[in-house]
DNA sequence: TTTTTTCTACGAAATTTTTCGTAGATGTAA
DNA sequence: TTACATCTACGAAAAATTTCGTAGAAAAAA
């Protein structure tokens, strides 16, 4: 069950559903325009897309739509994840994580977090 | 000098000049179809896209023109991933790290790689 | 020299993504 | 009830990206 690929715009809203929950087409809009500029009707038509295209469920109350996200944050980032690693870093993941944790001022949480993961990994496969 | 940021097809374009060098229309264009099949003129229409953004440099010799990439791959990369980032993870490159990781079968030595680059960062700032 | 191949320039078609206007239905306020 | 606000559906414009055809110049082959 391959989930499409979300545009940047369709991955904007599902970010916004992953955080809120069940919500409106009025509501998204709403946390969108906290953003950026949107019109209410550009916001209901990519929302409708997303609907055909199987990214988020919908059903009815009264007249309006109450729309949840129909795939998951993990496995979403994990299709852009590695779609991106391959167009970017040739497929080699490695690299990314270096130039990741390169780039980035981790904090030392986060170093012991990556620590022990890595400590379980190596755990895992002797 | 913040380097824009190429599309898809201008990137699959950029890692065959970093990989072969100063290149040809001709030779990217086989390159390209070895992979998936491009007409003549469609890369060589990318590539004077590329050109007019500043992404690559070219030389005339004789009636054929010279390119190479005018950006680093390191910094294209780097501009990417932060962007990548943003979109996919809200901005938290760890929980990105993280996920990779995870999917990942990272083999030992990149595990030590990785754990090396940590303690320097470690050493960098106590 | 004539023909054929190979190059760039250029414009525009095709495709994908984003944006919005309009219409019609339904609910809400006056 | 009438006027106004709000909702969905729908089509299509606008913008960004990708693709390719044609023309004309220059080189290579015949």
């Amino acid at each position: 069950m391959q989930t499409s690929k979300p545009t940047e715009s369709e991955l904007e809203i599902l970010h916004l559903l992953w955080e809120m929950g069940p919500s409106t087409v009025r509501s998204v809009n709403d946390s969108l325009n906290t953003r950026r500029e949107v019109g209410y009707t550009t916001t209901l038509k990519l929302m409708q897309i997303m609907h055909e295209k199987g990214l988020v469920n919908r059903i009815e109350d009264g007249r309006t739509h109450i729309y949840t996200a129909s795939v998951t944050q993990d496995a979403t980032q994990s299709v852009l994840l590695q779609q991106f690693v391959d167009a970017a870093f040739r497929g080699s993941a490695m690299k990314m994580v270096m130039q990741a944790l390169g780039n980035h001022e981790a904090s030392a949480e986060e170093l012991d977090e990556i620590k022990a993961l890595i400590a379980q990994i190596e755990e895992n496969k002797p």
